[in-house]
RNA sequence: CGAGGUGUAGCGUAGUCCGGUCAGCGCACCUGCUUUGGGAGCAGGGGGUCGCAGGUUCGAAUCCUGCCACCUCGACCA
């Protein structure tokens, strides 16, 4: 591993690739676009997976499995849908290779072209609902609350490693409801649900709010969001919670009969968070030293360095630590004893410390004798001794002391660079130095479209509680329709 | 998909203008000894069809032609 990252200030978007390279969390794949997530890196999705899982189980999810082809002439059935995803989708067209007539290496068959043409899914509202129609006959059946976790394929002109790669994983819920109430009442349930997973666990704090038209999901009534702030000050959108009305059910036809015994479209809603999250811990949290993690979705939460002076001190530092490691294993702490020999404890250091690792113990001679470990927290740098007897315990504090630290920090960065303006000129100067505008939009396409072209600054959303009263619009000065939060976005 | 740029060992690179001990250096890797409280030292060692394919030449990493890949900047996106 090579010494360091490029600092934040120097090139933040090469500090990022650095901080996951060196970090061990991704690598690039042989194909454009495409990315390997390595073991480290996969940990902390692991936790994360599980994190939304339990609280989707609670609220009466279950997991399911959608194929990954879907018929080309599915994707045709709903206008808006198409129309946002036809751009980027991968066409499976033929089913066999053969040996090259020249002998070196294999070509696509001519012979096995497909009839209809296969698309890689690129979200699966289509075969879902198309299963859907043959599941839902009558109110009975409903409502349906499937989820799944998957792959999906964007075919993306420029990638960036877990913030937009070819290929990403992800979870989609898909539900099915007898009215728009309900359905409602579920994307703004699962929104909370994101909302809370990113806070509590990722320790991101996140705005929600409704997208506006143009930022909206492509055959979706309403988009809701959580949008977070990143390090270099930028947007970034963690999550989607869609109400798509009754669009998917009239492009197929799933209809459903009542007590009262007459037909009705069925109502829906998907939601969906990725691996982008990944890239979002790494950006809200990351310093010029590599990671810092959360406690809570740390896949080694506390590292045991040995100090070792001579051959057989190793074993002596394994018995003195075996109650400490014990205890920490019954609290259901996940730590790691590096007893790599060879490796200066320097190293070590340097190398957990752009892992991320919320809390490193040393221990050496100098501790052996008092009976106390020396450990150092990541977030804040601060090191103390602790009595071993009772240290256990103690580090199992910390860790939630750093997990709410963590957030506390983030949350005053967020706070620190959230500006009200009230006039274009200040709003212009102020994107450039980045960060979240909160202002007024008259809700007009046109205002928001030109800003977009003047500024690169994006209407991230359309705050839930908002207030307009009084409020003009930054672009037209027309009265205010809406209270939204502009940025620059990934 | 438009405009620039770059391809030499796993990574980063020197050399390319001016063909001829130019295939070198740093990191990483392997072996041994000494080390180990903030990226250890010394000694030895392995690894490269110089992006690919042609051409010019006695001779090409170096010159010419074509292709491919990647990067940066713009339009589209979770």
């Amino acid at each position: 591993m090579a010494k360091g990252v490029t600092p934040k200030s120097e090139d933040y978007a090469r500090w990022y690739t650095d901080v996951i390279t060196k970090a061990e969390m991704a690598d690039y794949g042989p194909v454009k676009g495409t990315m390997v997530i390595r073991p480290y890196g996969y940990g902390v999705w692991e936790s994360i997976k599980e994190a939304f899982d339990k609280r989707f189980k609670e609220t009466g999810h279950v997991n399911a499995y959608f194929p990954l082809f879907i018929p080309k002439s599915f994707l045709s059935r709903e206008a808006d849908h198409i129309e946002g995803f036809a751009k980027e989708c991968a066409v499976v067209t033929h089913s066999r290779l053969k040996s090259a007539p020249d002998g070196n290496g294999v070509v696509v068959d001519p012979d096995s072209k497909l009839e209809e043409e296969i698309i890689v899914r690129p979200t699966s509202e289509t075969v879902i609902w198309s299963m859907y129609k043959k599941w839902i006959n009558s109110y009975r059946d409903l409502p349906i609350l499937i989820n799944q976790w998957a792959n999906v394929v964007r075919w993306e002109m420029r990638t960036r490693l877990f913030l937009r790669t070819s290929e990403f994983l992800w979870q989609e819920g898909h539900t099915a409801h007898a009215t728009e109430q309900e359905a409602r009442e579920e994307s703004i349930q699962m929104l909370d649900i994101y909302q809370e997973v990113l806070e509590q666990i990722l320790a991101i704090p996140v705005l929600t709010g409704l997208k506006s038209e143009a930022e909206r999901f492509a055959g979706a009534v309403d988009t809701y969001c959580i949008e977070a702030m990143m390090g270099d000050k930028r947007a970034l959108q963690a999550g989607t919670s869609h109400y798509l009305g009754q669009n998917f059910a009239k492009a197929f036809d799933v209809k459903f009969q009542t007590e009262n015994n007459t037909e009705e479209l069925v109502y829906a809603t998907s939601w969906g968070v990725s691996t982008r999250l990944v890239g979002a811990l790494i950006m809200v949290h990351g310093d010029d030293k590599g990671l810092r993690l959360p406690p809570k979705v740390a896949p080694v939460q506390i590292v045991i360095i040995p100090i070792i002076k001579n051959d057989n001190s190793l074993d002596a530092i394994e018995k003195f630590l075996e109650p400490f490691l014990t205890e920490l294993g019954e609290i259901g702490i996940r730590f790691k004893l590096d007893d790599r020999q060879k490796i200066s404890p320097g190293f070590k250091f340097n190398e957990w410390e752009m892992k991320g690792v919320p809390i490193r113990v040393e221990v050496g001679p100098r501790d052996m004798e008092g009976g106390t470990l020396f450990c150092a927290r990541r977030d804040t740098g601060e090191k103390k001794s602790y009595e071993i007897e009772s240290a256990a315990t103690e580090l199992g504090q910390l860790l939630d002391e750093i997990q709410t630290n963590m957030f506390e920090q983030a949350l005053k960065f967020r706070s620190e660079n959230t500006f009200t303006v009230d006039n274009y000129d200040e709003f212009k100067k102020q994107i450039n130095s980045g960060g979240f505008i909160r202002c007024g939009w008259d809700g007009n396409p046109d205002s928001e479209a030109a800003i977009k072209k003047e500024t690169k600054a994006t209407i991230r959303c359309i705050l839930l509680n908002e207030k307009t009263k009084d409020k003009k619009c930054i672009y037209s000065e027309n009265p205010a329709k809406h209270e939204v939060i502009f940025a620059r976005a990934y």
